[in-house]
DNA sequence: CGAGTATAGGTGCACGTGCACCTATGTGTG
DNA sequence: CACACATAGGTGCACGTGCACCTATACTCG
């Protein structure tokens, strides 16, 4: 269970409450890992049970009171024999190549609009990670700078591998309809 | 439910039995997606009570009985329908990122291990890939080489950031150790 | 004054997924 | 002769995931 993990290792950053996790996860690991408010809630239960962290409640005026964790040293180990354990066989699943791959039902009006409509989504979210800035000034930084250059290259060889897709089906440039 | 959405689209391309298409997806679709046999079966199972399928038993000698699942009109719209509906917002999950971005726990040593690790995986799946030939000689022989294509790029453009990686952190090249 | 949004923490529930396991037959290996 | 493996089709079950929904307060916008 890789949650639970990425909550270890966030925690490993710094204490959160289940709010704070919940913005990380929508935007600085948003490229790498997702994960549902609810969801998030129910594993730090299941990380109290297991004495992996600890809670501490913290008063406010004006706002909710919040519930910040932070690791023990049971959660310390926990995550370290997880990042130390041999890589998990990855089962990729990619929606967009299932339906290219079945897309000859389509025509090629279908594929044009399929491959288009794929490059828009694919920049968008280039543009989206090209504007993350991170301090990369120890371990830490260049490690999350690592994982952000790999979204980056990812983004720009699929942009790349749909011009080239285009041309071998075919299929015109489409005129960059409201590109910015 | 892209499970569906994907076993229609192989009985599109030819009429199958549970088995076959659990060898699909452990061959020829397994770059994009992947199945349990249990629950191959378990979808077919919805798909026919649906009627988007038929089924037709065969009978072997020597070998158990096949039963022989073909498309129906019903279910070939389905699959059109789904071809051309808007692209799913995608959450990626990156089992490998989110060891990565967490990895200074484990010091410049396990950081070096995780990307060897890496690369070997990569390196052997790509092998896998470019060991795929696809006849394309027709509009759905093009798509699916583009498909094979695109996981033959994001493969190669994971090693080139593997060894972009390295330097950054200062590891140095492995031996090609058993390199092949 | 009501609507919407941010903060904060949840519950309920349906469902897809994956692992373990089962039946049955034929064939090949040690 | 026992064992593993391919063929073929399943069942049971635990569990993670995601969507909808709920409570409560404070602030802003029209």
């Amino acid at each position: 269970m890789e949650l639970k993990h990425a909550i270890l290792g966030l925690l490993s950053i710094r204490s959160a409450s289940g709010y704070d996790l919940g913005r990380a996860f929508a935007g600085s690991v948003a490229h790498f890992w997702h994960a549902d408010r609810s969801q998030i809630y129910r594993t730090l239960d299941r990380l109290s049970a297991a004495g992996a962290i600890t809670t501490e409640v913290v008063r406010q005026d004006g706002k909710p009171d919040r519930k910040v964790h932070s690791l023990t040293e049971a959660g310390r180990e926990e995550l370290t024999d997880w990042l130390s354990s041999p890589l998990e066989v990855e089962h990729s699943k990619e929606p967009f190549l299932a339906r290219l791959f079945f897309a000859a039902l389509i025509g090629r009006e279908g594929v044009e609009r399929l491959l288009n409509e794929r490059y828009r989504e694919v920049n968008e979210s280039l543009a989206e990670l090209a504007s993350i800035t991170i301090k990369a000034d120890d371990m830490t930084g260049l490690l999350q700078a690592a994982t952000l250059r790999n979204g980056l290259i990812h983004a720009k060889a699929e942009l790349e591998w749909l011009r080239e897709t285009r041309q071998v089906l075919g299929i015109a440039e489409p005129p960059e309809s409201s590109g910015e």
